[in-house]
DNA sequence: GTAAAGAGGACTAAAATGGTCCTATATGGC
DNA sequence: GCCATATAGGACCATTTTAGTCCTCTTTAC
């Protein structure tokens, strides 16, 4: 359902929490706890966020992590990148994707600038967005094929 | 990784197979042998969209599936949804979906106008454009944020 | 009647995901 | 130096999802 992993929503409520409070280390306990999750899951995931350079982490007595920078330039890419990998709607949209039906595909170019369009949205999307508690304006939300596709009657929209 | 499924990626090259020659009826045979994949698979994937509405099928001898309407009219979210259900990127993106921790979160909102601007995005995408072999100029290129949104500098573009 | 086709569902195998736990290492305060 | 507090880094298992196959039934053209 092109649906975020549960990991990758834990991060951004997570990272959402430090952001709000960016001065200051946050340590997994008090994380867990603000957010209402077992411990170990908060902390995988804040590792996960660390290792990929979001975060930045003290170790030790008063340790904890610190937005590694501005929550404007944390993007959502950025943090499902960090939980999920490089993000591509199909296996080819990597460049050393090989699905061996490139000849009889016939989709894959299509598909990747689908792709490209996706990422080009989330990264317009920032953590200092999602952590805003009043409503959100996104631009986006323009219906984007009115303005220059001819046709999409949009059926189905009972998604 | 914001991935379809292999299924959701079948459908759209089988879809667009049958968009290019949609004055006939095609059997899963036939779709199987120019795909280059399972019988079986092939089958199954063809019933789903059958059973959603994008295709009509044919039973008995001379069988087989048409378009249900017009490729200009059949869009990415279509196909998506009938492979996968429902678009949604988090949880709580479908009306009635609790998660139980509205009050901690604080990003749900946000995340679901995200999600609401990728159907649109994706709403905007038919089986025309994926059928289209040659390169598909799509809208949805433009750097939606810098048109109005401020910062987002994109950092880790090794997406 | 027979062959060709889809409908529908049961079933299995494989992979991804979510979640927990253990040991090692770093840091600060006493 | 020692201890308490943190993160680092994996190993590990349970569960769920996904992919793929197969079987039986129904429909239709000839």
């Amino acid at each position: 359902m092109l649906k975020l992993s549960k990991l990758t929503d834990y991060a951004a409520v997570i990272m959402a929490q430090i952001a709000r409070d960016p001065d200051q280390a946050h340590t997994a306990s008090e994380l867990a706890a603000r957010v209402k999750l077992p411990h170990p899951t908060v902390g995988k995931t804040l590792k996960m966020l660390a290792k990929s350079g979001l975060l930045e982490s003290r170790r030790g007595s008063h340790g904890g992590y610190v937005l590694s920078r501005s929550p404007a330039d944390i993007t959502a890419s950025d943090l499902i990148a960090a939980i999920e990998g490089p993000i591509g709607m199909t296996e080819c949209s990597h460049a050393d994707g090989e699905c061996g039906l490139l000849d009889s595909c016939g989709v894959a170019d299509n598909w990747q600038r689908v792709s490209q369009a996706i990422r080009t949205l989330l990264d317009g999307v920032t953590l200092a967005h999602l952590a805003q508690s009043s409503p959100l304006k996104l631009p986006v939300q323009l219906p984007i094929q009115s303005v220059t596709l001819p046709t999409a009657s949009g059926a189905l929209r009972e998604h």
